[in-house]
DNA sequence: CACCAGGGTACCT
DNA sequence: AGGTACCATGGT
């Protein structure tokens, strides 16, 4: 049981992009690749060509875990016909080539999601390290790398109580996952959400306590393959203002209806190229002046 | 040092 | 239904 190394075969997969695009917070880019924990597996992962290659502290039988999470065996291909045709979909997508959406587990993807309501994309990192760090499992780490731990159980969040989770810097979320993590813990069936309409599925997400519709739909985007759900935060709310609507001030509810019709059957997909491309444009642009 | 961050909720009209 | 104050904290 030592160190393992495997090349996952990949095309069009910006790998650097998709783990830093603010859909998961527990990747560091080290100095030979992007580790990470995935499940209870410490994880490196590295661009190469032709695929990723990844490493893990014990041998795997399968590798099957990881190209569920990365979503190594979609081809972007076949979701691109599915994409409206329109001009600002088609340089949007140009300009983000190679971003994907992870299939990451429930738990911590409603955990992190329900920290993640007006904090920036860093700070939500921090804080769910503070959480695992804590209360995490400790994992086997390959020698001279930095120890990690697990993401917490709910159980386990839910018997250390809001006061304790308060502590790690999350201020008033800190009702809302110690409620959530309760029920959970309680037999709130994540994984059986999958199995239901996406409006069903999102009705329920929503009674969960710090979850309302933006929250439930990076739940049902990023875990649960919900590829319709189109989550709606600032940056998608002002990006489609400024390109769909003029510039002019318009309703929530008149903007979902939009994106909802307009974006299709993967729109959630659609939806962060967008949010990769509104985040990361001036920076882009800044590079392209220096040049 | 203001301003803002991958929002949700309670409470108002 | 549609609008608004408030929630706690730290990055830029």
């Amino acid at each position: 049981m030592g160190a393992t190394t495997t090349v996952l075969e990949v095309v069009d997969y910006d790998l650097a992009a998709t783990l830093t695009s603010g859909q998961a917070f527990r990747w560091r880019q080290a100095a030979d690749g992007w580790e990470g924990v995935v499940g209870r597996r410490w994880v490196r992962l590295r661009a190469v060509e032709g695929g990723i290659e990844a490493s893990t502290a014990d041998t795997q039988a399968s590798w099957d875990w990881l190209e569920d999470y990365l979503q190594a065996r979609v081809k972007l291909g076949d979701l691109r016909g599915f994409f409206p045709a329109d001009d600002v979909t088609r340089r949007v997508v140009a300009a983000t080539p190679g971003l994907r959406l992870l299939r990451q587990d429930p738990w911590e993807c409603l955990a992190s999601f329900i920290l993640s309501s007006t904090k920036q994309i860093v700070q939500i990192s921090q804080i769910v390290e503070l959480l695992c760090e804590r209360w995490g499992e400790a994992l086997k780490v390959p020698a001279g790398h930095e120890g990690r731990r697990a993401f917490p159980e709910p159980g386990r969040l839910a018997e250390v109580g809001e006061r304790a989770l308060r502590e790690c810097k999350m201020g008033f979320r800190a009702a809302y996952l110690h409620g959530a993590s309760s029920m959970v813990a309680g037999g709130f069936d994540l994984e059986e959400l999958r199995t239901r309409p996406l409006a069903e599925a999102r009705a329920a997400l929503m009674t969960l306590p710090g979850v309302g519709r933006k929250i439930a739909d990076c739940v049902l985007l990023f875990s649960l393959g919900f590829d319709a759900a189109f989550p709606m935060d600032v940056w998608i709310r002002r990006g489609l203002g400024e390109l769909y609507f003029g510039g002019r001030p318009t309703r929530d509810a008149r903007m979902e209806a939009f994106a909802v019709q307009h974006f299709g059957p993967f729109g959630g997909h659609v939806q962060q190229h967008l949010f990769h491309y509104l985040r990361t444009r001036g920076a882009q642009d800044e590079r392209t002046r220096r040049l």
